[in-house]
RNA sequence: GCGAAGGUGGCGGAACUGGUAGACGCACCGGAUUUAGGUUCCGGCGCCGCGAGGCGUGUGGGUUCGAGUCCCACCCUUCGCACCA
C-alpha cells in the first residue's frame, strides 16, 4: 500500500478493474429484484458542467447503494442531442450542428467516464441517431391516425427582419436576440398531440404517486388546472349574422353583475371591429407586438377598447358593450371573457380605469357595496342580491339555477374545463426529428408509411439564422405522395426536442430492440428512481408521463401509465459571482481569478483580482452562467483532486433537493478527509492485529452507522458524508491501530464510503484483505443486538402533569442523572 | 401577474414526533511540531457584555409550561410559466 494517498492512481485501477470486468454490464434477471436507476441525460453541451456532477453522482450514490444491497440495478446513460444550440453554434463555428454534437459526446463521455459512474454503457444512445428518432416518427404517424396528433394554427414569436421564427429564449425584451428587431406574433399551421385527451387521467393519477415531492405533484396539478364552470352565450349580431360570443366563467352565480364582455386581440369580433375602426385596428396591431412569452404578457399594463359591438346579456336581455383587451388571450378557452367588475379583481381594475359600470351582486364580508380600492373579499363566494329570482342562493344554488335557465334558453350548460392544453410540436428548426407527413395537393396530409421511416435528416446542413434549410433543400423536400404519387412536399419542419425525451427511458431498456420498444421494457419498467433538475418539474415530466399512457394504448407498455415511481428533484448549482466596474461598463471575473480579504473573525472585507489586485465588486450568489462568468469547471477539480473527492464534495456541501452554493475551500476539506481516510487504513495495513475491543468506541461507530442507514434511505446523503467523518474522528482517537474495533470500524467505513467514493474504497477495500471486489460486499446492515436504543427516552413530570421528555444515553447513571433535576420526577 | 419551494453563526448545513439551537465541514483565532509551508496535530469559535447576565433560527403578531418546528400577516430569494377567466 502506497504511502499517501495518489487519488489518480487509485482511480485509474479500479475503473480498469472494473471495466475489465464489465462490472456494470446488466441484463434481465428474474431472480433478484430490478432497481432501474435513472438520471436525466444530458444535452451535449460541450462539457459536463457542476450540475451534471451533482446530478450523476446521486444517481450512482444510488445505484451502487442498490447494487450492494443485492438489487439488478441498471444505470444508463444517454445523449438529448437535438436542439437550439447547436445550430446556435454551428452559425458561429460554420460547422454542421452533426459535427459538433458527435464531437461534444466523445468529450463528455470520456468525462463521465473518469468520474467513475457505474453506468452501462453499452446501452448508450443518442436522440439525434435515425435508430432513435425512426421511433418518433413512427409513434407520430399511429398517432396521427388516431387523431392524437392533428394539425391547427398555433402562434409564433416573428423576427421581421431574419424573416425566421423564434424560441422565447431568443426574444429579448421583445427583441430578436440578432436583429434587435421588435418580435411580433404570427400564426402558422403546427402539428399539436393531444395531451388533454388524458387530461383526467393525469390529473387523477398524480395521488397514486406516493414516492413524488408533494411540491411537484401539486405544480402539475395547478398547471392541468381542472375547473368546474359554466360555459355562457352573448347573443350578437355581426352584419345583420346572428352570432353568440361564448364564454367560460367559474362563477356563473356572479352572471347577473356581468357589465361587459373582452375578447382577444385575435377573435373575431376584434378582427371584424378592426376593419372599420382605425382605433381599433391599431389596438390589435399593438397586441400583435411582442413576443408569445406569456409570463411577459401577464405583466403589461391591461388596456383595452371598445369594440363598438354590443351582445345580450343571457338573462336579462340588457346590452352590454363587447370590448377587446390585452389580457385575454385567444389560446385559452374561448379567446373571450364575461367581465363582473364588482367581483373580480382585474375586472374590478379595468372597469375603474375605463369608467364601466361596477354591479355589486353578491353579499360579501364587508357588506353589499364594493367600494375603491379593490378588497380580497370581494372576490369571496356569498349570496345572491341585485340578481331578481336568484337573491338568497348560495354558490351551489345559483350556479345550477343560472346553468339551467341558461341550459333552456340553449344559450349555456356545465362545463369542465381545463388549463392544460394541447402539446404544439412543431419547431421550424433543421436539429430536429423531421415531422414525418407529405403535404399531397390531392390527398391533403399523408403520413410517412412505415416502410418508408425513418425520414432522414441530412447531417451536412449549417444553418444561418434565417430559417430553416431544409425548407431551401430540394433534395430533402421535393417527393412523391405515398397515397397518390404524384408530386408531392415533404413537411420541413421538425419536432420540439421534448419529444425526444419524453420516452428515452423505456428506450433503454431496449437500445438494440427492431420496434419502439420491446418485452425488455417491461422487465425494466418503470424507472425505479428518477433524478433530475428541479426545473423539469412540470413540462418535461408531464410530457412523459403522457408519452407513456400513449404508448401503453399503443399495446407498447401493457399496463403501464406512471414512468417514474419515485423521483427526486435536485437542486441548482450557484456561485458567487464578482465584477470590476469601469466607464459604468461591468466585466464580469471568475470567482476562481478573486482573492477575498477577510477581518479576524472571517467576514469579508473586500475582494481583489489576483492578476493585477484590481478591486472588484461582490455581485450576488447565482446559477452559473456564461455572461456571469461564474461558471466552475468540475474538469479543473477532477484533474485537481480526482474524482472521489469531486464526488465526496457535491454530496457532502448540501442536501440533494436544496441548491447547493458553490465553495473552493469546503472542497479542500473534502480532499482532506479523504486522504485522512487513507492514512489510517495504512497504519491498520501495516499494525500488528490484536482482539482488543474498546467497547465505547464500538458503540458509537454502530451508533452513528445506523443514523447513516437512516439518512441513505431518506437521501440525505449529505449527513451520511458527515456520518463517514464522524467515524473517523472516532477511530483516529483509537489509543492504538490494529485492534478489533479498529478494523471493525474501518470496514463500516469503507462500505459507507463505497457509494460515494467508489475508486478509494475500492482500494481500500482489497488492501486491508476485506475482499476481492467490494461490489459484492453488503451493504452494513445494523447489528440486531445493537438495534436497540442508543438513548432511552425519560418522561419528565411536574406534579404529575407530563412536561416533556429527556433523552439519555443508555449507559447513563440514571443516579447520577436524578440530583441534577430533583424538582421533577422520573417516569 | 400566477403556481411552487425556501430564509438557522462569517459560510454550507445539523436539529427524526413542538423539548439543551448551531452536529459535521469550511473560514477564522490561539498553541505545538517543522529549515519552511497552501503540512500535520491540539484547543477555541452565535451576538452583546470585564462579569454576573442578556439577546438570538427573515420581520411583526399569536397558540403553548415550552416554538427553528404549529397558526396569521408581511418582506426577501430561488424555480417554472402555455398569464386569468
Amino acid at each position: 500500500m502506497q504511502d499517501t494517498y495518489d487519488a489518480q492512481a487509485v482511480e485509474r485501477e479500479a475503473q480498469e478493474f472494473w471495466e475489465s470486468r464489465a462490472s456494470f454490464r446488466v441484463t434481465e434477471d428474474t431472480s433478484r429484484p430490478k432497481y432501474y436507476c435513472l438520471s436525466m441525460f444530458p444535452y451535449p453541451s460541450g462539457k459536463l458542467h457542476m450540475g451534471h456532477v451533482r446530478n450523476y453522482t446521486i444517481g450512482d450514490v444510488l445505484t451502487r447503494y442498490y447494487r450492494m444491497r443485492g438489487y439488478n440495478v441498471l444505470q444508463p446513460m444517454g445523449w438529448d442531442a437535438f436542439g437550439l444550440p447547436a445550430e446556435n453554434a454551428a452559425m458561429s463555428n460554420k460547422v454542421p450542428p452533426a459535427r459538433w454534437t458527435y464531437d461534444n459526446i466523445a468529450y463528455m463521455k470520456k468525462q463521465l467516464k473518469s468520474l467513475g459512474f457505474a453506468l452501462d454503457w453499452d446501452r448508450e444512445l443518442a436522440t439525434c441517431r435515425p435508430e432513435y428518432y425512426k421511433w418518433n416518427q413512427w409513434l407520430f404517424t399511429r398517432l396521427f391516425r388516431k387523431g392524437l396528433a392533428y394539425k391547427k394554427t398555433g402562434v409564433v414569436n416573428w423576427d421581421p427582419v431574419d424573416q425566421t421564427v423564434l424560441a422565447n429564449e431568443q426574444v429579448i425584451d421583445g427583441r430578436g436576440w440578432r436583429t434587435g428587431a421588435v418580435v411580433e406574433k404570427r400564426e402558422i399551421p403546427m402539428y399539436f398531440l393531444r395531451i388533454t385527451a388524458y387530461a383526467e387521467e393525469l390529473l387523477s393519477a398524480l395521488d397514486e404517486l406516493p414516492g413524488w415531492p408533494e411540491q411537484v405533484k401539486l405544480m402539475q396539478k395547478n398547471w392541468i388546472g381542472k375547473s368546474e364552470g359554466v360555459r355562457v352565450g352573448f347573443p350578437y349580431e355581426l352584419d345583420g349574422r346572428k352570432e353568440t360570443l361564448w364564454v367560460f366563467t367559474t362563477r356563473a352565480d356572479t352572471l347577473m353583475g356581468a357589465t361587459f364582455c373582452a375578447v382577444a386581440a385575435e377573435h373575431p369580433i376584434a378582427l371584424h371591429a378592426a376593419r372599420s375602426n382605425r382605433e381599433v385596428r391599431e389596438f390589435v396591431e399593438e397586441c400583435k407586438r411582442g413576443a408569445v412569452m406569456e409570463a411577459d404578457l401577464a405583466q403589461l399594463e391591461k388596456k383595452g377598447l371598445p369594440t363598438g359591438i354590443f351582445a345580450t346579456h343571457p338573462l336579462t336581455g340588457e346590452k352590454i358593450p363587447v370590448w377587446v383587451a390585452n389580457y385575454v388571450l385567444m389560446g385559452y378557452g374561448e379567446g373571450a371573457v364575461m367581465a363582473v367588475p364588482a367581483h373580480d379583481e382585474r375586472d374590478f381594475e379595468f372597469a375603474e380605469k375605463y369608467g364601466l359600470p361596477i354591479k355589486p351582486v353578491i353579499r360579501h364580508a364587508l357588506g353589499d357595496t364594493v367600494p375603491a380600492p379593490w378588497k380580497p373579499e370581494y372576490a369571496e363566494h356569498g349570496v345572491c342580491i341585485n340578481s331578481g329570482k336568484y337573491d338568497g342562493m348560495d354558490f351551489g344554488q345559483a350556479v345550477d339555477a343560472i346553468a339551467a335557465d341558461l341550459a333552456a334558453k340553449r344559450l349555456g350548460e356545465k362545463q369542465t374545463q381545463w388549463r392544460l392544453r394541447d402539446w404544439g410540436i412543431s419547431r421550424q428548426r433543421y436539429w430536429g426529428t423531421p415531422i414525418p407527413i407529405i403535404h399531397c395537393p390531392a390527398c391533403g396530409d399523408v403520413p410517412v408509411p412505415e416502410k418508408d421511416l425513418p425520414v432522414r435528416l441530412p447531417e451536412d446542413l449549417v444553418p444561418d439564422g434565417t430559417g430553416n434549410p431544409l425548407a431551401r433543400l430540394p433534395s430533402f423536400y421535393e417527393t412523391k405522395c405515398p397515397q397518390c404519387g404524384k408530386d408531392a412536399r415533404r413537411e420541413t419542419d421538425t419536432m420540439d426536442t421534448f419529444v425526444d425525451s419524453s420516452w428515452y427511458f423505456a428506450r433503454y431498456a431496449c437500445p438494440d430492440a427492431d420496434r419502439m420498444v420491446d418485452e425488455r421494457a417491461r422487465y425494466w419498467m418503470p424507472v425505479d428512481q428518477y433524478i433530475g433538475g428541479i426545473e423539469h418539474a412540470i413540462l418535461h415530466l408531464l410530457y412523459s408521463r403522457f408519452f407513456t399512457r400513449a404508448m401503453r394504448d399503443e399495446g407498447l407498455l401493457p399496463g403501464l401509465a406512471e414512468p417514474f415511481t419515485n423521483l427526486l428533484t435536485q437542486g441548482m448549482v450557484l456561485a458567487e459571482s464578482y465584477y470590476t466596474e469601469a466607464d459604468g461598463r461591468r466585466e464580469w471575473v471568475n470567482p476562481a481569478d478573486v482573492i477575498v480579504e477577510k477581518d479576524a473573525k472571517g467576514k469579508v472585507l473586500a475582494a481583489r483580482r489576483k492578476s493585477d489586485g484590481a478591486p472588484v465588486v461582490y455581485g450576488g450568489i447565482g446559477t452559473m452562467s456564461k455572461s456571469k462568468n461564474n461558471g466552475v469547471d468540475p474538469q479543473a477539480l477532477i484533474d485537481r483532486y480526482g474524482a472521489d473527492t469531486a464526488r465526496f464534495y457535491t454530496m457532502f456541501a448540501s442536501p440533494p433537493t436544496n441548491t447547493l452554493e458553490w465553495s473552493d475551500e469546503s472542497v479542500e476539506g473534502s480532499f482532506r478527509f479523504l486522504r485522512r481516510v487513507w492514512a489510517f487504513a495504512l497504519a491498520q495495513h501495516k499494525a500488528h492485529k490484536t482482539t482488543d475491543v474498546q467497547k465505547d468506541a464500538r458503540h458509537e461507530i454502530h451508533a452513528t452507522l445506523r443514523q447513516a442507514n437512516y439518512d441513505m434511505q431518506r437521501h440525505q446523503f449529505n449527513t451520511v458524508a458527515s456520518a463517514c467523518m464522524k467515524i473517523l474522528n472516532v477511530l483516529e482517537k483509537l489509543p492504538s491501530p490494529g485492534t478489533a474495533t479498529a478494523v471493525e470500524g474501518l470496514s463500516i467505513l469503507v462500505r459507507l464510503l463505497a457509494p460515494i467514493t467508489p475508486h478509494l474504497a475500492h482500494h481500500l477495500w482489497r488492501e486491508c484483505g476485506f475482499g476481492e471486489d467490494m461490489l459484492h460486499a453488503a451493504w452494513p446492515e445494523p447489528d440486531p443486538a445493537a438495534l436497540e436504543q442508543d438513548e432511552v427516552e425519560l418522561v419528565v413530570q411536574v406534579n404529575g402533569v407530563k412536561r416533556g421528555t429527556v433523552r439519555v444515553p443508555r449507559e447513563a447513571d440514571r443516579a447520577a442523572l436524578e440530583p441534577l433535576v430533583t424538582s421533577l420526577d422520573f417516569v
